[in-house]
DNA sequence: ACCTGAACACCGTTCAAGT
DNA sequence: ACCTGAACACCGTTCAAGT
């Protein structure tokens, strides 16, 4: 019989080793085209071995999320939580952008690991060790929502498509937008004139969460100052449905 | 030869009951089991009979959302800018909840429809007719992100899972869970008692859907009402890929 | 010219056969 | 007991054959 050939030999396949190699792969080819038989063809095995340190697809993903989540720094010891708050969140957006996938691949898990758990307890104590009530840290985890990941929602950005684009196309393309959108034309020409695309690319991604953050924060602080406290409503007018 | 079938005399296909099929198929079935295949047999079709009416899979999800953006009431004439973009956001909320599915199918997008830039357009008109700078504006918009449809990232919030938990075995999973996280436990505990799970679910969406509504609206305010403006870096510190 | 069945190139995952 | 090739039940989409 044949020997195992140098590369099955040499690196025995494992848990951490498959999610690594998920992680690379997701990172050069994107997450569209990581499937469980590329990865494992990647990895020079069948693509039923991969099932025997990943249950299915869905803990591939999880574990995904949980390499992201040890690159993140922990936060630092302060007793200014705004401090805190603010490097940790923008720790977090240095390891997403590291991997552009990984907001997405997180938008799409419906349990949070261990991990996760203990990230999201890490930034509960933050506001618990600012003062924060109870009562308003809990709001204030929801306003944060997926700022708290380093990451926002930017729908219909078009990003990818905007690196290449002919600043004279571009304005074309804008003074063609003018007559049906006026308020969208008037936007795209008052901003940098690195290159806008249809509603906003070109802009500095990193002012504008900041921006955001630095917005929320300040709502935070005015209230956690001002003694808020919720005055929950009898019953809620609508379906507790989340969207 | 036979006659074409009553069902197919009757109704012949055409885009808008190609979309309006979708729509519905993905309310009741949910998004994740639409397919071209399970479309068209619901629709009585051959699967590739789709084709003629829409391109692909993307423009028919497109489509969809732009059916969802249709049931968005438009702005009311009024002053008061931050009144109108109150309720139309609220609108939106609206009609987000009544297609569970379509805030996930937004997210998904890459280019935006005439329809959405229409959308975009008014949304930006009325912060304009409120007075706002273009430069401010333009912050503004990206800082309400997703929150402009309605919806936001609630990550990791298990929603699916919280209505049929005995009160009792949740209790007893917070208590589990204070061990190794002890402040979402404290969370957990303090919230309203219409059952908690995991992360926060349970509490009243709607809330904390429009306390951070307010609370970034309060924001916009006041920068407004100092004539902030942006003193933007001279370069972006980070590459300037969107997350 | 129009329509569509079969086929192509994929998926994630099961399962039984082989060692 | 362990490993894995083949198979199953799907995808979105192409294409050529049939009318």
């Amino acid at each position: 019989m044949a020997q195992p050939t140098e590369a099955a030999r040499r690196v025995p396949l494992n848990k951490d080793r498959v999610l690594e190699a998920a992680v690379a792969f997701a990172d050069d080819a994107g997450i569209e085209s990581l499937s469980m038989r590329n990865l494992a063809q990647g990895l020079g095995v069948v693509p039923m071995a991969l099932y025997k340190h990943v249950a299915n697809k869905e803990e591939l993903l999880d574990g995904m999320v949980d390499v992201i989540v040890t690159e993140i720094e922990p936060a630092v010891a302060t007793t200014d939580w705004r401090t805190a708050v603010r490097q940790r969140v923008l720790s977090a957006r240095q390891a997403l952008l590291r991997h552009p996938w990984a907001s997405r691949v997180i938008e799409t898990r419906t349990s949070p690991t261990p991990l996760v758990l203990a990230y999201l307890d890490s930034m509960i104590g933050l506001f618990r060790a600012g003062g924060f009530s109870i009562d308003l840290t809990h709001h204030v985890m929801h306003a944060l929502g997926s700022r708290m990941w380093g990451f926002t929602q930017e729908v219909f950005d078009a990003a990818q498509t905007s690196e290449s684009v002919d600043p004279r196309v571009q304005a074309a393309m804008i003074d063609q937008m003018g007559g049906r959108y006026p308020h969208i034309a008037e936007l795209a020409m008052g901003a940098s004139h690195e290159g806008w695309s249809v509603v906003g690319p070109g802009c500095d991604d990193q002012y504008e969460f900041e921006f955001a953050l630095d917005l929320l924060l300040d709502g935070f602080e005015r209230l956690h100052h001002q003694g808020w406290t919720s005055t929950r409503p009898l019953a809620p007018s609508v379906p507790e449905r989340r969207v």
